[in-house]
DNA sequence: GCCGATTTTGACAACCATTTTCATTTACCG
DNA sequence: CGGTAAATGAAAATGGTTGTCAAAATCGGC
């Protein structure tokens, strides 16, 4: 029964941008839906294995993931106040990257490229808060 | 005292790529250094923030630390087997990440590149070992 | 030189995401 | 229905990293 890994992909599905472990799990819970920690890392694992989802890592070590559109090779640009995520693609790196490989003798190439920013809205919220400073 | 942190700046500049703190930590034990192993996590972090030295993250999370030849940005091409590195330069995609940053109105744009691949010696000692199957 | 203040150190405990264990439940199949 | 294999999840273990805190080293000032 992958009833279970089909709720954990639907969490994704509805997420904006990336999302932790704990923090699919627990929505769930306050969903009301009854699930272990346990099976929502062990879904999170195989649609990850089966590429049904992307993953990275967080600057503090955290594993994110995300139910991407697109099934083909292609990067991210993620917000890092909000988390929303845009779905980009670059030939020109991939070529980039090959070629950087190959030039110093290495086989089986691959590579890993994300790009982090403030979207819009974060940071007009941010220049807003500066404006209105609550208190210390 | 900045002694310990300069020991373990040393660890790092004697190394090829890549090292994790632990890591670190075991060699300079084994060495004879008297040494905490909070304090190495102290000296790495020390060092990593004041660009002294570059860290990133293995795919199991840990965090590894490189004493980088240029202070300037750069990237890496890391030996997925050895982890002997070469530091790469890529204006191209320097550029790339900040226009695509900018084109969805994402500010403070930084990126994340590294690229992994077997270098030259490990995949010649992989193509022999596949010659000469030691046992299983 | 000597004493108190400040910083650095490191043994140990605490943290926390993730994994493992293992007993229970559930699905499948004749 | 039995019986077997797979899925589940509560609880414990793991392991890298960080926090705590008292002892030790360093630095002034006298």
């Amino acid at each position: 029964m992958s009833n279970r890994r089909d709720a954990v992909h639907a969490v994704l599905r509805q997420s904006e941008g990336f999302r932790s472990a704990q923090d699919v799990y627990a929505e769930m819970r306050a969903e009301g839906a009854k699930i272990g920690l346990t099976t929502v890392y062990r879904a999170l694992q195989a649609l990850a294995d089966t590429g049904r989802v992307d993953t990275l890592r967080t600057d503090d070590g955290e594993s994110v993931y995300r139910a991407c559109a697109s099934g083909d090779h292609h990067h991210h640009l993620v917000c890092r106040v909000c988390g929303r995520t845009v779905e980009v693609a670059g030939p020109a790196v991939e070529r980039w990257a090959e070629t950087i490989g190959s030039e110093h003798g290495f086989t089986d190439v691959t590579h890993t490229v994300e790009i982090f920013g403030t979207c819009a809205s974060c940071s007009a919220a941010t220049a807003e808060q500066a404006r209105t400073p609550s208190r210390a």
